[in-house]
DNA sequence: CGTAAAACATACGCTACCGTATTTTATTGG
DNA sequence: CCAATAAAATACGGTAGCGTATGTTTTACG
């Protein structure tokens, strides 16, 4: 059975998820998948190309996940911070930590992680947080996702329940 | 004027904190101490030994300064988070991302923040904070540190005046 | 001063990876 | 079935880094 261009991206995707981006490696994906490098190159021009396609397939099946999820009406914002913070962990920080040694990775982050926080933003709207007040909180909110997708596997203290209870009502005042 | 192994320790560092562990190289290193790899053997056994060095150093320098500046009576926690928000921001973040592709990196670094977390949470009963809550509170807190610090370089958007007064007024209510 | 040890330099073999060139094997449409 | 094209394998030269072995230069000090 054939290989295509697509197996490559998910296995290259895959090896960031388990390894990081820098044993994204030709040779190394070309023995993962039982096969001669040779069968890379009918695919792409060269490594840069796979990582510039591995970045455009996680950016439409994961951020386009999210925003859908969104324009459902029925969603709160505590079922977004729980799926925020529970679904595909491994591939995301590999990607964040990826941007860190990626200025482009970096820059595409940017975009797609204003956009979340958008979405946050309103559904603090929707619980009566004014505007202003709304997008901070929802960057905070964000930022401690981003620390714990950092930390939650070293450190196992770290209970996400606890954080969106706090996240959630700390505006509220009886 | 001799070379010293602190000399190839701080080199190190300072390369991790600048391009990452992964440029962390021994011939890299000679090269911008302008001196041949001969003599790096000279004061390590190997690559890692250097790499264990240098986890050491930062150890120290790092973690035993904030403890002390804890120690001090009149820190407060605002004090304490803008410290914490605001050194060694290059560095720190080497360590943090450089401990996602080395687990036992990733245990020391559990030690040192359950500490930093355990402060933050003397602080927060300071200002009347109950004891269990406060612990939630700095882990919450720490987190969005750690967050900011992987994301505020590639994107200005994060206020860091804005984060601290969220997680030091939300408790408050008037 | 002279010599032993420390510090540094040079040269080597080895591994892993890159990208190219070339050849071999599969697949498919006429 | 049989070209033609796609897919895969193989072989090659090049780079960068590791650690060792060995040679050279400084430095310390009796």
């Amino acid at each position: 059975m054939q290989l295509t261009r697509e197996d490559w991206i998910k296995a290259g995707l895959q090896q960031l998820a388990d390894e990081g981006i820098h044993k994204v490696r030709i040779e190394a994906l070309a023995r993962l998948l039982k096969i001669s490098k040779g069968s890379f190159y009918h695919y792409f021009r060269d490594h840069q190309e796979l990582l510039d396609s591995m970045l455009d397939y996680w950016e439409i099946h994961a951020t386009k996940l999210i925003v859908q999820s969104m324009e459902q009406q029925d969603a709160s914002l505590e079922q977004l911070l729980q799926i925020s913070f529970n679904r595909d962990k491994k591939m995301e920080i590999g990607i964040y930590t990826w941007a860190k040694y990626d200025p482009v990775v970096a820059a595409r982050l940017v975009d797609m992680e204003e956009q979340r926080i958008s979405c946050v933003a309103k559904l603090y709207q929707k619980i009566g947080i004014d505007e202003n007040e709304s997008i901070d909180r929802a960057r905070l909110a964000y930022l401690t996702y981003v620390g714990w997708m950092t930390r939650f596997e070293a450190n196992p203290n770290f209970d996400i329940d606890k954080m969106v209870e706090l996240l959630i009502n700390d505006n509220k005042c009886p």
